[in-house]
DNA sequence: ATAGGGTTAG
């Protein structure tokens, strides 16, 4: 038997015809009868070709001798052919881009029936690929066999169509891996790989993880394609839960459990401070007895979760048993001891519940009996408690026994403290502490945009704009960059102060460092024009931000309602009520107590009571304010009966009377000599704990030494402690 | 584990 011989086809192919074609077929045809001639001596024959053109003359030839003795048998070849002229054409150089021309031969290919080989499709999917032509890939991929849809190849077009970021190839990526999962071919089975694109995937960053990605990934897990190790898996589960999908990322994680994934202590972690932020307690609870059944799967992280769900959810006396369990209170093996984080949190705790003294304790007893060191956190958390009480004063104590203990402030300390001071009425001193700290050279702590931000609101809460803008300058002087917190501040304090031209422009400036305005930006902007009835401007804001995508919320209706009452267009009000009811927001008692206050205003007490009276019926609680509306007027219009059953009747719905409440009533006693009331109400608010404010000082002062009651008058405004802002400077 | 912000009615 003669062996077929591939090279003696290619010196007849390449030489040049001396006896013209004729003779030269049927020397072909001869060659390639002489002996079987295989799929592999075609690749090596066609791959021997100058170029793809050759290559395709050379196949349609076979092709046209079908029915001629032998060479019809080349035709069964046509995958193998097509793969060498995918080859030729794939390295060819020409005028043509190479997958211009891949794609036609794809076309031809398919036309004449062949299926493509495993090779053909590695070709194709790596140059269309490279060329960003994913329709193509897709192609590609759907039109092979089955059983040749490799894991290896299918890693590589899903790498292409996630990279692509693009929903409708997303969706297809997910396809892909599912069947591959389910492929019963087991090369074709998504594999390691698969598993680690798909997940690094989801694990990138600015994009949530929706219903079908956890779907995806469930069953990926059932078919134990894992993680890679716990740390990813807790991003993951991270993840899920950020993405509020916290059902999921329980499912998925039992799945990686069930299907015998080995879970660590962190992934459990996760979950469970998913499901904290969420406030799910009761999945918690049995969570947290799971955790412990399944062995030693329990860490100081764990109970650092609990403890500060508890804690969050103003639940002291619960963190505090539980510290107390992890310190042996109750059994000698404690499972795990507390760390310094656990007590930070628990202090926190502690501090935020206003038990200073406790959180001092807690402190003392980290330190000697728990031999537990206090870092700087620690002092941060009581400074900040003790600022929030206004004990300025003993939150200086701390900072400087945290120098004496070598415990070095930080920039939250330095913060904390100015915050403190701003709030307290110091807003100067508190300038002055910063630039002593900046100034001192044993003092490394910088200001931030925190720092700034503080002192910017501070001084726009004492209306010295000059100095808030000041400190906007300064900031940008010393290279530090406002952020959204610091430019909505600014925004805020301007749009109150009046200035909306100027908080607008500040809000340019925010876009333009790469901020955006949200719906509650706009609300501040929109009720700082309605406060300067101009409609028209606020009008302008609210189709800006419709504009953007942005939805105007319940704030904004009422903001709205409340400006066309104050104009009296009750007609507008009454329709922006409807578009409100339409758009699905309820009327609340701000949106009643709009109305309310704007029909007071129109002197139309009938309508305002209407209103009034069908809020029970509406399923709306009248507030504080609403009564306040309401006295407020009955006062000014000299009905102190009915401003005083008034009175009475919010009391019976369990409503509190307010300073305010107070002081509409005293204004309108006073007009009709009705001491004795005046005297039993000044008992009620001695017993609610009121105290008189200035206005209150000033219509009493000015009614009852007239009538002899100075005395009366000097017990009630005597306090016991200091009027708040006695202290305070003038910036 | 700790620090700063914002809208609606008197």
């Amino acid at each position: 038997m003669v062996k077929a011989d591939a090279s003696a086809v290619v010196d007849l192919l390449l030489r040049r015809s001396h006896g013209g074609d004729q003779q030269r077929e049927e020397e072909l045809r001869s060659l390639l009868t002489s002996a079987p001639f295989t799929a592999s001596h075609l690749l090596q024959v066609i791959r021997s070709l100058p170029d793809a053109d050759a290559a395709l003359r050379f196949f349609d030839w076979c092709r046209s001798q079908d029915g001629s003795s032998v060479p019809s048998a080349l035709a069964l070849h046509g995958p193998s052919a097509y793969q060498a002229i995918f080859e030729l054409a794939n390295r060819q150089q020409g005028p043509r881009p190479p997958c211009a021309r891949l794609k036609d031969l794809l076309d031809r290919s398919t036309e004449q029936g062949y299926a493509l080989t495993l090779d053909s499709a590695v070709i194709l999917v790596r140059a269309f690929g490279t060329a960003g032509l994913l329709e193509d890939v897709l192609r590609v991929v759907r039109s092979l066999k089955a059983s040749l849809r490799r894991a290896s190849i299918c890693n590589g077009v899903l790498r292409l169509l996630f990279d692509a970021n693009d929903s409708r190839y997303r969706a297809e990526a997910f396809a892909l891996v599912r069947e591959m999962l389910r492929s019963p071919h087991p090369r074709c089975r998504a594999d390691s790989d698969t598993g680690s694109i798909v997940y690094s995937t989801l694990l990138r960053r600015n994009k949530l993880v929706d219903e079908e990605a956890v779907a995806l990934v469930i069953e990926m897990a059932e078919h134990r394609i894992f993680p890679s190790d716990d740390a990813q898996l807790s991003q993951l589960i991270n993840k899920l839960c950020w993405s509020r999908q916290t059902d999921g990322a329980c499912n998925f994680l039992q799945a990686v459990r069930n299907a015998g994934g080995v879970v660590g202590a962190s992934p459990w972690n996760s979950l469970l401070s998913g499901l904290s932020r969420v406030g799910d307690v009761q999945r918690m609870n049995i969570l947290f007895a799971e955790m412990e059944e399944m062995g030693h799967h329990r860490n100081v992280v764990t109970f650092g979760i609990v403890i500060n769900n508890l804690c969050k959810s103003r639940r002291i006396g619960d963190a505090l048993q539980v510290l107390d369990n992890m310190t042996g209170g109750s059994s000698n093996s404690a499972e795990v001891v507390p760390d310094v984080v656990i007590f930070n949190t628990v202090i926190d705790g502690l501090c935020k519940a206003r038990r200073l003294e406790e959180g001092l304790a807690l402190l003392e007893r980290m330190k000697k009996e728990l031999r537990c060191t206090p870092n700087t956190v620690t002092y941060n958390t009581l400074i900040d408690g003790f600022c929030k009480a206004g004990e300025i004063d003993r939150a200086h104590g701390l900072l400087a026994r945290m120098n004496d203990e070598e415990i070095s402030p930080n920039v939250v300390t330095m913060n904390t403290l100015i915050d403190g001071m701003c709030r307290h009425g110091r807003v100067s001193s508190a300038l002055e502490f910063f630039r002593g700290l900046q100034l001192d050279a044993d003092v490394d702590v910088k200001g931030n945009a925190v720092t700034y931000s503080i002192l910017i609101g501070a001084f726009l809460r004492v209306n010295n704009l000059n100095k808030a803008r000041e400190m906007l300058e300064e900031m940008q002087n010393c290279g530090i960059r406002p952020d959204a917190i610091t430019y909505f501040t600014m925004i805020s304090g301007l749009s109150q102060a009046g200035k909306l031209d100027e908080a607008l422009s500040v809000a340019s400036t925010m876009e333009k460092d790469g901020y955006s305005l949200d719906t509650k930006s706009y609300n501040i902007l929109i009720a700082g024009f309605c406060r300067k009835k101009r409609l028209d401007r606020a009008r302008d804001l609210l189709d800006e931000m419709v504009g953007k995508g942005l939805n105007p919320d319940d704030v904004t209706f009422n903001t709205f309602i409340a400006a066309l009452s104050k104009i009296k267009d009750f007609t507008s009000a009454h329709l922006l009520l409807e578009k409100m009811i339409e758009r699905g927001y309820k009327p609340t008692a701000i949106t009643c107590g709009a109305l309310i206050h704007g029909y007071c205003r129109a002197d139309d007490m009938n309508a305002a009571m209407d209103i009034f009276r069908s809020m029970d019926a509406a399923g709306v609680q009248p507030s504080t304010m609403i009564y306040n509306i309401l006295i407020d007027y009955l006062s000014k219009k000299k009905e102190p009966v009915a401003a005083l059953s008034l009175g009475d009747e919010m009391l019976g719905r369990g409503l509190l009377p307010t300073t305010v409440t107070y002081n509409a009533l005293f204004r309108c006693l006073k007009e009709h000599h009705m001491l004795s009331e005046a005297f039993q109400l000044m008992d009620r608010m001695k017993e609610q704990n009121l105290r008189p404010d200035y206005i209150t000082v000033e219509i009493l002062s000015g009614w009852l030494p007239a009538v002899g009651e100075v005395a009366k008058l000097k017990t009630f405004i005597q306090e016991d402690d200091l009027p708040e802002g006695l202290e305070a400077e003038v910036c």
